[in-house]
DNA sequence: GTATAATGTGACTAAGCAGTCATGTGACCG
DNA sequence: CGGTCACATGACTGCTTAGTCACATTATAC
């Protein structure tokens, strides 16, 4: 938690110290990150990043939970409840996806810290983080079985992992291969993400739809 | 490439030297892993490490390149050239799995390089590696398309980019999930890793495939 | 105006790192 | 024996880092 003078600062240098955090841990890994160049960048002294946070990882730590914080309103906001199950799923992607390449940095940060293999210091966050989203989106294909829309003979905790990889990787993935540029490529330069209009996010949304409804069989069940 | 020196090395000086090394690697991301650290337990001078690789890069890349070398040829061994799609996916999954059970540091160096924010030095290797593997996914799937085995109507470069997060990601995080335990806990203690027998395994995989094959939907299409 | 508290500061510490280099060792050859 | 070559060594350089602390500045209270 960051140190009550942190809140207590006017509020447009508290947002550039945050700016320019977020730029520095979107850029770089957490242990790549420098603290020194976030103070030179936001123009204040070494000591008083020491006034505001208790250390480097309370820091990042603040920033992760403003970025899931501000990720899940985000995508909250945009999801019908009363939905059923594949229309929440595809407005959950259309809404993740709009999200990104709005906020490109805060996004960064989050993802920063979802790797599995990332740093030893980010484990608890990454942990935490993904068997909340695991949890939230096994319940969803509950709601879904007891509607009809899911068959009942998945197993609903793998179904989640797999709807979590489609959300997570797989839909970024084909983005980046479909534009042709690399994640890196992507965040450094946001106009290349203007490349991608609504319509198309719809296009591809609409195919990993087809492929979540009816998998790649064809022969018929 | 490493230096002729190391080529040069009595065998098992050699091999302790890659063990030692592919344990910091597999132990830690690229920069957090450290030269003198793995110097001090091979039991050799930081000046001989200079003569075998030319610097930490090098003997990254050497790793790296013998732990994708061993994995492609220990699936290669286990898929049958004749199988039709899907049974030839199974398979794959399979022997992924084994030998990410077998040769845990070996995987895990290979998945420290495959994480799409990682160290900018390691960006090729994962772009490159990424690309590789995804052309060999799509052309597995117009195989099937040819086959009959697998519809028509997908954008194969996208169902490439979904097995591909299957295999990767989605898999992975429910064998931790299920065995309710970390990554980082399992590379650290391989008997839990012996939890898992062939049984369930095959169990999980049958499970993946059938959403693989016939998707979530409870509608026939 | 003065006292007290809150906040700002940057030189400094201690540690770790990749990479270098002058020197040493030992093996083989003539 | 002397000479040459491949290899081994670890103290050292130069750099960067997170975090500290004695002191300076500003704001608040009376």
């Amino acid at each position: 938690m960051p140190k009550q003078t942190f809140f207590n600062l006017p509020p447009d240098k508290r947002q550039r110290i945050i700016n320019v955090a977020l730029e520095e841990f979107a850029a770089r890994p957490y242990s790549k990150a420098s603290l020194s160049n976030i103070v030179a960048r936001a123009g204040i002294a070494k000591g008083s990043m020491y006034q505001y946070f208790e250390d480097k990882k309370d820091l990042y730590t603040y920033l992760f939970d403003l970025a899931a914080q501000e990720k899940l309103a985000y995508i909250g906001k945009m999801i019908d409840p009363a939905a059923d199950f594949f229309t929440a799923v595809e407005q959950t992607m259309l809404a993740g996806m709009r999200f990104n390449l709005e906020h490109p940095r805060l996004s960064q940060v989050y993802a920063n810290a979802m790797e599995p293999l990332g740093e030893e210091i980010l484990h608890e966050l990454y942990i935490k983080s993904k068997s909340v989203a695991l949890d939230f989106l096994e319940q969803m294909i509950r709601r879904g079985q007891q509607q009809g829309s899911v068959r009942l003979d998945v197993d609903t905790r793998l179904a989640a992992c797999w709807v979590y990889s489609i959300l997570g990787t797989a839909l970024l993935d084909y983005i980046l291969d479909s534009l042709g540029v690399t994640i890196k490529e992507m965040l450094a330069d946001p106009p290349v993400a203007r490349k991608f209009t609504e319509d198309r996010m719809r296009g591809i949304i609409s195919e990993v739809m087809k492929l979540l409804r009816s998998g790649l069989s064809a022969k018929e069940r």
